[in-house]
RNA sequence: GCGGAAGUAGCUCAGUUGGUAGAGCACCUGGUUGUGGCCCAGGGGGUCGUGGGUUCAAGUCCCGUCUUUCGCCCCA
């Protein structure tokens, strides 16, 4: 209602911000395992890294970047995408000349200048992997073999795995002049408008597209696959057939392409029909090349983006965190006697809280009730007196009064099987 | 950058051919001394996104504008 927020850009408060802390829990939990260290990089660059990686002629760069000049006039960009800032990283720190292959994953929030809709805001957040430093396709299928696996920790299912292989600059450019001879085979009105801009600009861009006019003519448009040179061919067989050997199954698309110039080879999207007009909620492929174009080592590298706005709209409910106890006190003294007992008891690792209002009974209980705490604690005047507690179970209502220094004992223990799994 | 839809209480929405605002849920207080969830009774809350215009009178009609949302483009 009041436009103070900047258009785009979210407050993110639970359960939201709580689904995004798990997705990278999760993230990082398995990641490990593969031997991935997490980066961190700065949100903004020189936006000449960006253009010189991303792609001059892309949309990302041409149109969608932020871009502003600092105080001595250099021209720097919030970060569109996480692979530059990383592939910047990387050479500045000379990890290639301390270890062969690096495998480094990245969080945080991208930025782009576009028109927002559903799973797309203008500051977005990528979970981001890349491995440096292999051609190995063994490389390839664990990166995917990864992914898979986070997808499924998180929650995710009906999914699927598009693969497709963009070949390399000694056999895409005999491809890219196959697919122009054959579009240019049709009349010029059954491409839509797009198309026909990209027909010269950017032909396999054409394959992506969704008109239906373009769809039926790109059906039966030469293939990437049958283009591949015998090393990448051979590359690519690798991959599926590891991953068909792993009990993955991947959709081999013909027409998956990717909209940034660095990848070739191995591609890949994860796509979902469940989030409106977008498909893809992950996507990567190789780029061996772009260390070497930006000026560094000539390193290999694969990696892929994963978008947890997109994620986040595939996700179930992330469990509720429990709170063990409430706390409610009926006067000056009780309260103090409350607040300590609250205090020492979180600090022995229960998780609550104490309501500090100074209201009737029957609201304090209401709250407490609302708070869906486990156990209720009580202290009033009698129990104050002798430094003790109630203590009552909200699910059966049962109760109990002890001295406070037992509570915790109590809690922790629970003499009831229900007050075991405290999972805070 | 282009197109469609929508903006009324914290939330979801009603609001009839224009006559100075309603419901449900939520919230608060009670239903006799210190026990929540159910029920009952009461209560607080809205410059009807915003700026103009038409009119005796506009939430209701007209125009602009902002925001949100769904698409296009592009991408994760």
């Amino acid at each position: 209602m009041s436009s103070t927020r900047i258009k785009g850009f979210a407050d993110m408060f639970p359960p939201q911000s709580d689904m995004y802390t798990y997705m990278e829990s999760v993230a990082r939990e398995i990641f490990g395992r593969f031997g991935f260290v997490e980066l961190r990089t700065p949100i903004l660059e020189f936006t000449e890294l960006f253009q010189r990686s991303i792609g001059q002629e892309t949309d990302v760069v041409q149109k969608e970047m932020y871009t502003f000049a600092d105080r001595k006039g250099r021209s720097l960009s919030l970060r569109p995408e996480a692979t530059a800032g990383v592939m910047r990283a990387y050479m500045e720190s000379g990890l290639s000349n301390r270890e062969a292959v690096s495998r480094l994953f990245t969080f945080g929030p991208m930025f782009r200048y576009e028109r927002p809709q559903k799973g797309r805001m203008r500051q977005f957040h990528q979970i981001n992997c890349e491995c440096l430093g292999s051609h190995s396709p063994f490389v390839d299928a664990e990166m995917l073999c990864m992914l898979w696996a986070f997808l499924h920790g998180v929650g995710l299912k009906d999914v699927e795995l598009h693969v497709n292989s963009l070949g390399c600059p000694n056999c895409r450019p005999r491809f890219t002049q196959a697919l122009q001879e054959y579009l240019h085979a049709f009349p010029k009105e059954a491409l839509c408008e797009d198309c026909a801009r990209r027909l010269a600009s950017n032909p396999l861009r054409v394959l992506d597209c969704k008109q239906e006019g373009c769809r039926q003519i790109t059906e039966k448009a030469p293939r990437l696959l049958d283009y591949n040179c015998p090393s990448c061919r051979t590359h690519f067989d690798k991959v599926l057939h590891l991953l068909e050997g792993h009990g993955m199954h991947p959709v081999l698309n013909h027409k998956l392409v990717r909209g940034l110039d660095y990848y070739c080879r191995t591609t890949f999207e994860v796509v979902s029909g469940n989030i409106g007009a977008q498909t893809a909620v992950a996507g990567g492929g190789r780029y061996d090349g772009l260390l070497r174009s930006l000026g560094g080592p000539d390193v290999p590298g694969i990696g892929f983006a994963c978008g947890m706005e997109r994620l986040s709209l595939l996700m179930g409910e992330t469990p509720a965190r429990h709170k063990l106890f409430c706390l409610l006190a009926m006067d000056e003294e009780s309260r103090q006697q409350g607040w300590h007992l609250t205090q020492n008891l979180r600090l022995a690792g229960l998780a609550g809280e104490m309501l500090y209002a100074e209201s009737g009974f029957k609201s304090l209980m209401r709250q407490a009730g609302k708070s869906g705490a486990r156990y209720c604690l009580i202290i009033g005047p009698d129990e104050s007196k002798q430094g003790k507690v109630v203590i009552k179970n909200m699910a059966n209502g049962s109760q109990e009064c002890l001295s406070q220094d037992r509570a915790l004992h109590y809690l922790s223990t629970g003499q009831d099987t229900t007050g075991k799994d405290s999972n805070e």
